[in-house]
RNA sequence: GGCCCGUUGGUCAAGCGGUUAAGACGCCACCCUCUCAAGGUGGAAUCAUGGGUUCGAUUCCCGUACGGGUCACCA
């Protein structure tokens, strides 16, 4: 009795590899394309890492002319939640990540090389471990879990290397006919890879991101296939992106020691080894240190934060971006009009350290890309946001014609406004040009300088009736509160105020601000002549009785 | 603990043996201005540390410290 046989009794199902070789051949791409892939497990979480990632991955596939897929990791049916796949395929769709093979949806996928689930690919998986059973690279292993950690105990305790590996690797040396025999009888069993490996021996590997890092050889005999038939993550990883014809695997970089493992994987297995880049997590500062976001503590390590806090998309994109190459904000300033597709994003210059994410910074993207938007774009960006997160702002925005002059305000010119980092910050932005809201909430009228009860009532009264006027245009609408400052005695020009603090009690500025305060209940809005515009003289002068009567 | 990897302002970072050590966010000041948000100008602020190598080290080598990753029938 021989490996084959062993192996037969085992998978006795199984086809044989050329099957699969033959029907997944290589890709017929041009020169240098990149085929590289996004694979999530369904946990019901999408990461931001699992965005950087697949972000960055499905750039470098586009600019190659390559391929970008998403292959879903289920081997591990205790983490998996209902939907899970669904939900990552929604989460990518909300950032605009769509690949261009892999799951569409819980059960159907796009593409030639699927299944992309591998839950899926189970018959896959045990055809290649059958292939390294008959040559004698892989073995079954009757190990029972208990008997794993008593190993690992005796084995931390004697303080030497703990795992499966030389004199602890038990049946590593179990004879076919005994094992042949152990099956027969019943024994439960798991398949392992019989590593060549030597750990007094180095392997060096060049990584494209980290660049070159030296190992020990793997000497580990690993499981391959579980006691549920399924693989683990480094089998499927190998099987997977040979048979799918990954060029470059980009992942996180808790998986780069296990790099001289997968590289061995792929050589018994008869593969041509992939590239590997290793992205560096994206950290937090908790309590001065560095650590990667946290599923559990940090809201913002989920991407479904950044959709309820209504960071658009496209500041979540630019910000992941100018982590990953720093020169994207060079290219972003003297492109600011292009499309972020247009940019090259280099794998090789991606940090080899985690950088910590900078909220601070993203929300000023968020301000940056929204003052580009048409206020059309804003008003209908608000709204989704609104329908699905604030129905009360969804209720402002009824009114589309108003919303869109009251979004229109210093927009669509040379110097838009910048004020909006996220959608969640529209309602209180945009509130006092709505008549529900202003007159239906508490106004706090502080009117700073000038704060003489009459002259807040004269300067009210005599700008309604005298001067305001719907149809001016910007500089007689100023001109006239100029006009209504010197009537008052107080300085036309700021500067002619500052020249002579002496000969005046206010200047035009503090005029502007009690109309200001009477008119929206705050210090500081936009541009007050757009405002006025908007808002008419009949509302004006009805805010400014409410303003008056509450002096 | 073993094995890997890393360390440039508060943060993201450029840099690849000789630089006034870019730029961005943030901060401060001033300018602009009807108040803000912006925008403009300027400013404070960085090569972890000790040894080498070299005419010369932020840059190359070694050690130390600190940080991160990894050591599962989880990915």
């Amino acid at each position: 009795m021989d490996y084959k046989d062993l192996a037969n009794l085992i998978f006795p199902n199984a086809k044989d590899i050329s099957y699969y070789e033959e029907k997944y051949p290589e890709r017929n791409l041009k020169e240098g394309a990149i085929v590289t892939r996004v694979a999530p497990s369904p946990t019901g979480f999408v990461h931001i890492g699992t965005l950087y990632q697949a972000l960055v991955a499905k750039k470098v596939a586009a600019q190659t002319e390559g391929v970008f897929f998403l292959r879903i990791e289920d081997t591990d049916q205790k983490r998996e939640i209902e939907n899970g796949t669904t939900e990552i395929i929604e989460s990518f769709k909300d950032f605009g990540i769509i690949p261009d093979e892999g799951m569409i949806n819980e059960t159907q996928s796009n593409g030639e090389y699927g299944p992309y689930k591998q839950s899926q690919r189970k018959e896959i998986y045990q055809a290649y471990a059958k292939y390294l059973i008959a040559q004698g690279k892989a073995y079954p292993c009757f190990c029972t879990p208990e008997e794993g950690e008593a190993r690992r105990g005796k084995q931390e305790a004697a303080k030497i290397r703990p795992g499966y590996y030389g004199v602890w690797a038990k049946c590593r040396n179990i004879t076919v006919e005994e094992a042949i025999e152990k099956i027969k009888n019943g024994e439960k069993y798991i398949i392992r890879f019989k590593s060549p490996g030597r750990e007094d021996r180095k392997i060096k590997h060049k990584d494209v991101i980290k660049g070159n890092v030296e190992f020990p050889e793997n000497d580990q005999d690993i499981v391959i296939i579980k006691a549920d038939g399924l693989p683990t993550y480094h089998f499927a990883h190998a099987v997977d992106d040979h048979l799918m014809r990954t060029t470059h695997i980009i992942r996180g970089d808790e998986w780069l020691s296990s790099v001289p493992l997968h590289l061995q994987l792929f050589q018994e297995l008869g593969f041509k080894a992939p590239k590997y880049a290793h992205i560096s997590p994206i950290m937090k500062n908790d309590n001065g240190n560095k650590r990667k976001l946290s599923k559990r503590k940090d809201p913002e390590a989920a991407v479904s934060y950044y959709k309820k806090m209504g960071i658009p998309k496209e500041a979540v994109k630019e910000y992941l971006l100018n982590i990953a190459n720093s020169t994207f904000e060079n290219w972003r300033r003297a492109n600011p009009e292009l499309d972020i597709s247009e940019f090259d994003l280099q794998l090789n210059k991606m940090s080899v350290s985690g950088a910590l994410f900078d909220i601070v910074k993203l929300q000023d993207v968020g301000k940056t890309v929204i003052s580009k938007f048409t206020a059309e774009k804003v008003y209908e960006e608000a709204l989704n946001w609104a329908k699905e997160f604030d129905k009360d702002l969804e209720e402002m925005l009824k009114d589309k014609s108003y919303a869109l002059k009251v979004f229109g305000i210093e927009r669509g010119n040379k110097k838009p406004r910048k004020d909006i980092a996220k959608w969640s910050d529209v309602k209180y932005i945009i509130e006092y040009m709505y008549g529900d809201k202003f007159y239906s909430q508490k106004q706090n009228y502080d009117y700073q300088v000038i704060n003489e009860k009459e002259d807040i009532e004269k300067i009210l009264n005599l700008y309604i009736t005298d001067y305001y006027n719907d149809e001016d245009d910007k500089q007689t609408w100023f001109d006239k509160i100029k006009e209504l400052a010197d009537k008052m005695g107080y300085a036309k020009e700021v500067k002619e105020f500052k020249a002579n603090p002496d000969k005046y009690k206010a200047h035009v500025g503090d005029v502007s601000t009690v109309l200001r305060i009477a008119l929206t209940g705050r210090t500081n809005t936009p541009d007050m002549y757009e405002i006025m515009k908007i808002l008419r003289k009949e509302e004006i002068k009805r805010r400014f009785e409410k303003a008056i009567a509450e002096l």
